[in-house]
DNA sequence: GGGATTTATTTCAAGCTTAAAATATATTCG
DNA sequence: CGAATATATTTTAAGCTTGAAATAAATCCC
């Protein structure tokens, strides 16, 4: 039997957070590529760091995912649920995606789905009792763990890159508004 | 027969790019959030449109995927190749992970691996010259799809957002320098 | 009413992702 | 040398993700 009770001493099974930044200073001109290439693998960068800690604080803490968390927070803002249509587009993701993970949560009993009246197609998942208050405790956290990751970054800074990300998304999308 | 020769009429099933989107002023006090919750979900909307659209356009227009580029831009930077470990490590991503990606990039023909000479247990791998051809044609195509997903935001916002983003990073990280 | 079309959802195949377990090869040092 | 330990990698289980195909129910319109 092997002697050593150590959890992992084996290959490094745990970073992550960039990918694209292998891309820094690829195919451009010079050694520090273009402005719009680094500043797109810095913005990737950022959002994966913080992602990977929610997603490991989610498992680590509370045995559950990003995903679902997310399925149940928009359950959590519609009291009287939401069919797979509408939360497939609140979340942004593909409908069979939505359809397992509101499986998921079925099955630990934080969501039920009850029959559309109006529409036999449809089913309405929403929060039960139990899922509310699962939800509750997991926002909290949640908030609490963006709080902390950001706690280093001074509140006007935060402010000036709000702003500026409002611009940036502003032009990804429509640019309606121009 | 279906009368309709239409690719997908069905459901949405592409939609995506968000995901936490939906926690916008969840667990707050007021309607808008606090501050780090908005920024943070601001700032993974921004980076999950532009990803979106990488990853589908490598999809389409090469039939790959950006985890696959990620490694060729790897090991396009390192003439002599390199072994799992530091694959992993550039990328940061898993070991594992690593193993099926270089897996497929193997069988369709970009890349090689090679025992190193010097340690058993590991393999070099290494671009083959079709390997790099095809990595400066995608490399060519990725940095345009950036070019065009930024367009519209002015070069001098994007310093801004480069230098905060820099800023962000730092304090996410060691905050080393302090 | 009833066929054609649209809409809501699920199922499926393929691929990414991780962490943990399993291998296999080095390295250390007694 | 040889056992203990460390390192490099692969395999595996579980889950997310998408897009396409398959169902099934509703709507349109003749």
């Amino acid at each position: 039997m092997p002697p050593d009770p150590a959890p992992s001493r084996d290959a490094d099974g745990m970073r992550r957070g960039a990918s694209i930044v292998a891309v820094e200073n690829v195919s451009g001109s010079g050694s520090a590529g273009s402005l719009d290439l680094r500043l797109w693998v810095r913005l990737l960068g950022c959002a994966r760091i913080i992602e990977k800690q929610l997603r490991r604080n989610f498992q680590e803490q509370f045995d559950t995912t990003l995903p679902r968390f997310d399925v149940m927070a928009a359950l959590d803002r519609a009291p009287d649920g939401l069919n797979m249509g509408a939360l497939s587009r609140a979340l942004l993701v593909s409908n069979g995606n939505v359809t397992s993970i509101v499986r998921q949560l079925q099955e630990q009993g934080s969501v039920v789905a009850r029959p559309d009246p109006g529409d036999g197609r449809s089913a309405i998942a929403a929060l039960t009792p139990a899922g509310k208050a699962h939800f509750a405790e997991l926002a909290r956290a949640h908030h609490q763990w963006v709080r902390a990751a950001l706690a280093e970054f001074p509140p006007d800074r935060q402010e000036q890159l709000l702003s500026l990300l409002g611009e940036l998304r502003r032009s990804l999308l429509g640019e309606e508004g121009e």
